[in-house]
DNA sequence: AACACGACCTGGTAGC
DNA sequence: TGCTACCAGGTCGTGT
């Protein structure tokens, strides 16, 4: 589920509710963390960040507890512990009674607790944010360049741009025309601000949808409320030029693109 | 360096 | 109905 659009969208809702609630205690589920528990309990949540995926919640420590919420994970507040869901792997009891929850189904999600100084290294060590001004043209250019990487792989390499999954790096290049195949450092530098202006332009467009769709609880789905053009769509027709979109499997996952458009 | 691939988990769905 | 096989929005460690 969570690319970034719909990890920002988490981060916003939790913003308006859990910025400077204080917390009571916590328990991670599926394999406790005594240090994580302790380090928790009393602290107050002084901000909400979004780092890639990943979802900061800065303590008043100087400590924060990061969350990574991998394929199914979904972070959200509900107003009486007693009634978290079935696949509830974390919770953390606010102050007033509400508990903020970590439901993952597939259990693949991460939480952890960051020492200011992992805080500083994990931001050290960040890709570039796509939404951000230090996304300049000059900065992809020279990143892509330097990269004979398929693109797709690209794409979805965090370590570069920050943000992109398997579902929007397929239609960031579907938008660019760029064969998800094709190695970076040989896109053509008109394309390569294609891709730029596409990554830009898909995550906001995406951003708005997932915070529509994010208004309360409950999974989302992408597909639902964002116009996939190619993903998941095998054997569909091109919405550009009709003809229909192929399947392709790079590094173990399903890449959608058309045969048409992207060369 | 740059891949592929299995592992980590659970649940939904298509096909028999 | 019930079983199996495969698929899934992410990332890591290991092997080639």
């Amino acid at each position: 589920m969570p690319e970034l659009p719909e990890v920002e969208a988490v981060c916003r809702k939790l913003r308006r509710d859990v910025a400077g609630a204080r917390i009571v205690s916590a328990r991670l589920l599926r394999k406790r963390s005594p240090a994580l528990e302790r380090a928790v309990r009393g602290r107050a949540i002084a901000a909400v960040e979004r780092l890639g995926k990943n979802i900061l919640l800065v303590l008043d420590s100087g400590s924060a507890v990061r969350v990574h919420l991998r394929m199914t994970g979904n972070l959200y507040v509900i107003p009486d512990l007693r009634l978290r869901p079935e696949a509830t792997r974390a919770w953390f009891a606010l102050d007033g009674g509400r508990a903020l929850i970590l439901d993952d189904s597939r259990a693949l999600g991460v939480v952890d607790l960051l020492a200011p100084d992992d805080l500083r290294r994990l931001r050290d060590d960040a890709g570039i944010e796509p939404l951000s001004e230090a996304f300049t043209l000059e900065a992809f250019a020279a990143l892509a360049g330097r990269s004979r990487a398929p693109a797709k792989l690209f794409l979805m390499d965090q370590t570069r741009v920050a943000g992109l999954g398997n579902i929007y790096a397929a239609e960031v290049l579907h938008r660019a025309r760029v064969h998800p195949r094709r190695p970076m450092n040989r896109v053509s530098r008109r394309k390569i601000d294609a891709v730029r202006a596409a990554i830009v332009g898909v995550l906001n467009d995406a951003v708005q949808s997932a915070c529509n769709a994010y208004s309360g609880p409950g999974r989302f789905e992408a597909s639902e409320t964002f116009p996939l053009g190619v993903y998941g769509r095998e054997g569909e027709p091109c919405p550009a030029c009709g003809r229909l979109v192929k399947r392709i499997v790079q590094a173990g996952r399903s890449t959608y693109y058309c045969p048409g458009c992207q060369r």
